[in-house]
DNA sequence: CAAACATATGAGCAATTATTCATATGAAAG
DNA sequence: CTTTCATATGAATAATTGCTCATATGTTTG
């Protein structure tokens, strides 16, 4: 006979969010979970940047860069503003730069 | 002639973490990335489980679980230990608690 | 030692996704 | 209004990855 876990089983489940709440949990470290974008946000940790001085920094496209910052965007990650022709992306709140932060503590130790 | 630069590169250049560090920092993430492996780690928030109690939890596959937890285990979010024939997983350390904490508050504001 | 239970693992498939390429939008300059 | 610079976007491709299925390992019990 297998062994029962009813009594951790009841008390995790009482404890656990929502199927959706952890779904956007994990969506939104997906978003953290690239290179590409790691660097992009790591860059702007301290000023904002436009598109083509972060391609350049990168070495990578500028339809590339794009592509992600719009992902980044889409995430509420980074914000941008206009100025003339050139739009500038920043860091859009201070729990990005507080989650890299953990991050990287957890990894150098 | 496209615009320059060359002062926030060098600046940001100086500042960046070698490549290396990065990709292990997007590593990391891509590992919270996924809400089958966020669920284990919710699930092992508070106690320890056993495999089959977690497969139980979340309604499926030993194995995929099995597969989950290995991935977790190398990447130092869950540690085990073996009590007979069950093996028990639990939070690695607190980084993984705080950064999930965080996750948390950046998508329910 | 054989049977039952708990977990681990390898190969394969299906789905996701990061980049590229071509092109579109938008703004300033001449 | 045409050209140039800056950025955005859609489609296609290549690579990554989570799950399944079958099977292996390890432990206890009879």
């Amino acid at each position: 006979m297998p062994h029962d876990h009813s009594n951790i089983l009841n008390h995790v489940k009482a404890e656990l969010p929502k199927d959706e709440l952890l779904q956007d949990l994990g969506d939104l470290f997906k978003i953290f979970g690239d290179t590409t974008r790691i660097k992009i946000m790591y860059a702007l940790h301290e000023d904002e940047m436009c598109v083509c001085a972060i391609s350049e920094l990168l070495g990578m496209t500028q339809s590339a860069v794009s592509h992600q910052l719009k992902t980044l965007k889409t995430a509420n990650l980074v914000k941008s503003r206009r100025d003339g022709k050139t739009i500038y992306y920043s860091i859009a709140d201070d729990h990005v730069r507080t989650i890299i932060a953990l991050g990287f503590e957890h990894i150098t130790e």
